[in-house]
DNA sequence: AGATTTATTTTGACTACTCAAAATAGGCCG
DNA sequence: CGGCCTATTTTGAGTAGTCAAAATAAATCT
């Protein structure tokens, strides 16, 4: 059985491998799982010996097969935890990930079914990040985010990456939630400002940054 | 934050001095958590330095005023997982031991109070065990067993001790699940044998020491 | 190319938990 | 009381994971 410890490596390595050429350095795999760097290089080589992760000294880490099939499971299950918080507790969604980082650890494929089931076996979490399958299949759909995509087109918001609380809070606060329905009105890239609108609310700006963290598809 | 570990020394202490004078023994200690003395002792000692038991050395462990709160909220989330698993994801009842051991450290106090609300504020678990109330209250109500009760008089079955797949499963499958009416038709002390009789089933023989495993009060 | 900056690895040390086996203290029995 | 049996404690050692700080390799910049 994988210790947290080594779910959290593994998850992380997945995580942080989705753009780039799949090879993970290991400042960033410190600096997300909150660790000093030395404590990172140790622990890759002790994945490595366990045939979860291949490891290129000096150059970074990426996943065996073996090691992306159990991070694909731990992500699995952190995204049904937090579909079960939100859908059935009703918990604030900008709390979920936080309970969600504890639970997927500690929940067994057999309860990860059923919860599964009585959500109605869902494609994404409440923050639009794709659920993989039970087969280990993950939606790698590249989407538009608010500070690429087209201007004055008709869009839907799908997903939001940024897990922060204080970010989530501001974009349950504002209505931008997965689903919603908008276009960008203007985009100043010197002030680095976008402008949203929405059918039935009123204007509302962004910085840049922050629209980066919005993914949106063509409305439907 | 108190480790898994703790949680699971300070749980079991609770639960071992049920029953005796309060004062656990390092060897049953030892053998409910499954490490040999010499650990228990150790860990017995640290947890004695943090507060949270009274150590007498040679004779046994305690709980504290603090340890002893902590404990109850173990217990409580342990019980109140139990019987999420079984009231709302239908799962077999001798399986959710196993799976509570683990959540019982993985939630919070703010999903327990989620689940408790989404349960109906249960006092008890599928097993018929106290559930601690928010407040730290464990009924320790003192119940009568089928080897030790009256006979002949109509009883409910309102516990079922002895956690253990296997008599979980023996119990469900013979329907002594609590709730059930019955009454002991016969008692046969050198056969160590207890008969029961239930309304409209075929009468039941039971060891003596399984017998023993079931409480039982007058049905009301 | 040679020097400097920066990321990574190594080394040594620490905490939490565990076991095996030897030492010890209590309780009990004659 | 004195000796024996048994539970408990002690000692020495090991695993998993971590940090601080020194050593090293890679990349970048004159
Ligand atoms: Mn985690
Ligand atoms: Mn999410
Ligand atoms: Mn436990
Ligand atoms: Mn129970």
């Amino acid at each position: 059985m994988a210790s947290s410890t080594v779910e959290n490596y593994l998850k992380h390595v997945l995580l942080l491998s989705a753009g780039g050429d799949g090879l993970v350095s290991m400042g960033a795999l410190a600096g997300a799982l909150a660790v000093v760097p030395g404590t990172a290089t140790t622990m890759v080589k002790a994945l490595a010996d366990g045939g979860l992760v291949e490891h290129r000294p000096r150059h970074g880490v990426r996943l065996t097969a073996a090691g992306r099939r159990l991070a694909l499971g731990v992500l699995r299950k952190h995204r049904l935890v937090e579909t079960f918080l939100v859908n059935v507790l009703k918990m604030d969604w900008a709390a979920v990930h936080a309970e969600a980082e504890q639970l997927e650890h500690a929940i067994s494929d057999d309860v990860l079914d059923r919860l599964d089931a009585l959500l109605g076996h869902p494609a994404t979490d409440p923050h639009g990040d794709p659920i993989p399958s039970r087969q280990g299949q993950l939606d790698s759909q590249v989407y538009a985010t608010l500070a690429t995509c087209v201007a004055d087109k008709t869009l839907r918001v799908v997903r939001v990456t940024d897990q922060s609380a204080e970010f989530l809070q501001f974009v349950d606060q504002t209505g931008l939630l997965p689903g919603t329905a908008l276009r960008v009105a203007s985009r100043n890239l010197a002030a680095g400002l976008v402008t949203l609108k929405r059918p039935g609310a009123r204007p509302l700006a962004l910085s840049l940054a922050a629209a980066g963290n919005i993914l949106v598809a063509p409305a439907r």
